[in-house]
DNA sequence: AGTGCGACCTGATCGC
DNA sequence: TGCGATCAGGTCGCAC
C-alpha cells in the first residue's frame, strides 16, 4: 500500500521514535524476508546504533553505526511497528528489532502478503542498488521546468508513466489517480501529446495532492498504520480513488473504473476527456 | 522504449 | 455454511 505520503509518514514516525537507539537483538521469523548482502550476516546488527532514517521514493534507509544500512521496502502490506516488547506478536510478524540495552521496545515487520523485503547492506552496496533501480526525481523536489520539459519525451499513457517510478519516484495507484483529476487529465492520455498548460497544472496537482496527503499522515485503505498505530487521514479526502459509481465532487458525473496500465483506475469521464 | 501478462502472497468480499 | 472467482497500496521478469 505504502506510497510517498505513507513513507514519508513512516519515516518521520521512526526519526521520532528510533532514532539513537541500539539493536540489542534481532529475531527473524521469515528468513525469506530479510536478505543479508554477503559478507555482512544478520547477526552482525547487534550493538549497532540507528543514526538516522530517511526516504528515496517508497524505500526507507535506516542507516547504522559502522557504515551500514538496513533498506527496507514495504510492497503492498508491509508494516513498521514501533511497540513495547510485552505486546504479543502481530499475524505475520517477520522480523523483529530489539531496541535499548534492555530489550524494551521492538521494531516489528509485518507484512502479511509478504511483498516487502528488508536488505543489510554496506552504504555503498545500497546507494549502488538505489542506483540501479533508475528512479527518476522525488516529485516535491522536482522544479515545474524540469518536469514538464521530462514529460514531453516520454511515450505511453501518462498513469503508466506516474506509476513507473521513472521520471518521479514515490507514486503508486492510490495517488496517481488522485493527481490526474485534480489535474484534469484522463488516465489514458499520452504523456507526450499534453499542452504544456495541461503538464504544468499536472505538476501544480502532485505537487499540491501529496503535500496534502503527508500532511493528513497518508491513507489507510485497508490496514495502513504509521509506526506509532496511528491512522492516516487522506482516504477522507479522496475524490476519485475507490469513489466508483459515486458522484464526481465537481460536476455529479459517476466516477467510472477501468484496467488502465494493469491497475484499477478510477476517473470522471466529464472532468477527466480523453478527447 | 513501450505494452501486457503472470508471478510472487494472504485475506476480504461477493455471487451462488 | 461453504466454495470459487475476483480484487487489493508493488515490482520483477518475460515475450512481443
Amino acid at each position: 500500500m505504502p506510497e510517498l505520503p505513507e513513507v514519508e509518514t513512516i519515516v518521520r514516525g521512526l526519526r521520532r521514535r528510533i532514532r539513537g537507539k541500539v539493536i540489542s537483538g534481532i529475531r527473524i521469523l521469515f528468513p525469506g524476508i530479510i536478505e543479508a548482502v554477503s559478507p555482512l550476516q544478520a547477526d552482525t546488527l547487534i550493538d549497532a546504533h540507528i543514526e538516522d532514517i530517511e526516504r528515496r521514493g517508497k524505500i526507507i534507509l535506516m542507516y547504522l553505526t559502522g557504515g551500514r544500512i538496513l533498506l527496507v521496502h514495504l510492497g503492498m502490506t508491509g508494516k513498521l511497528i514501533f511497540i513495547s516488547s510485552d505486546r504479543p506478536l502481530e499475524k505475520h510478524t517477520h522480523l523483529i528489532l530489539e531496541l535499548g540495552p534492555r530489550k524494551a521496545v521492538h521494531l516489528r515487520y509485518v507484512d502479511i502478503r509478504r511483498f516487502g523485503r528488508v536488505l543489510l547492506m554496506e552504504r555503498s552496496s545500497a546507494y549502488r542498488y538505489i542506483e540501479q533501480k533508475k528512479l527518476g526525481s522525488e516529485p516535491l523536489v522536482i522544479d515545474e521546468k524540469s518536469f514538464t520539459d521530462l514529460l514531453v519525451k516520454r511515450r505511453g499513457s501518462i498513469k503508466a508513466l506516474l506509476l513507473s517510478q521513472s521520471l518521479v519516484c514515490g507514486i503508486g495507484n492510490i495517488y496517481t489517480d488522485e493527481i490526474l483529476y485534480r489535474a484534469h487529465i484522463h488516465p489514458e492520455r499520452e504523456a507526450a501529446g499534453l499542452s504544456l498548460p495541461e503538464r504544468t497544472e499536472l505538476y501544480h496537482s502532485m505537487v499540491a495532492v501529496l503535500t496534502e496527503a503527508i500532511r493528513k499522515k497518508g491513507s489507510t485503505i485497508s490496514d495502513y498504520l504509521d509506526p506509532e498505530g496511528n491512522s492516516g487521514d487522506f482516504q477522507n479526502h479522496h475524490r476519485v480513488y475507490a469513489r466508483q459509481g459515486r458522484p464526481c465532487n465537481g460536476c455529479g458525473t459517476v466516477i467510472a473504473k477501468k484496467t488502465v496500465a494493469g491497475r484499477g483506475t478510477h476517473f470522471c469521464p466529464c472532468c477527466q476527456p480523453l478527447e
